[in-house]
DNA sequence: ATAAAAAGTAAAATATGTTTTACTTTTTAT
DNA sequence: ATAAAAAGTAAAACATATTTTACTTTTTAT
């Protein structure tokens, strides 16, 4: 999975470390999600979205969806 | 987080080991989630919206937000 | 060129999500 | 009323997400 954080992160100027705080979690966790070291919950997904005023949809873009 | 997972799947008439089956996990974890036990991994609930035929945030109701 | 701010790396500890197995209860169809 | 299918409960094992701490590298502004 990929995502458009960084880019709409920067779009708004915002550090690292307020975007942690705006979403509640730490810079660790937007650092390690910035550069596809895991996937956010789908909580954070939402909070990340709605800072960054975009849909969870359009934020992120799966790559490799499971087809039985 | 509420989800209308259970409603969207009666409508297409799924059980919810069908259901399990067409996005890739146990039944054990879809009754979870319906019954919000816990919520899915994002990549589950992209997966389920697809298969379902919403988009993730129609799919999801987030109740409590972070606010900082 | 320097200092300060921002971004990145790493690893251990904790929290949350998923599987597996086995068994029970409820719903549906005959 | 019965059998079969579907849904639910529970708990242990395993996988993934998040925090905490500490330190290093890169970028930005003067």
């Amino acid at each position: 999975m990929r995502n458009r954080i960084k880019e709409l992160r920067k779009e708004k100027h915002y550090p690292q470390a307020q975007l942690a705080k705006l979403v509640g979690v730490t810079r660790q966790t937007i650092i390690a999600i910035e550069n596809d070291k895991y996937d956010p919950s789908l909580s954070l997904a939402f909070n990340l979205a709605r800072i960054l005023n975009v849909r969870v949809d359009e934020l992120f873009i799966q790559e490799e969806e499971y087809h039985d």
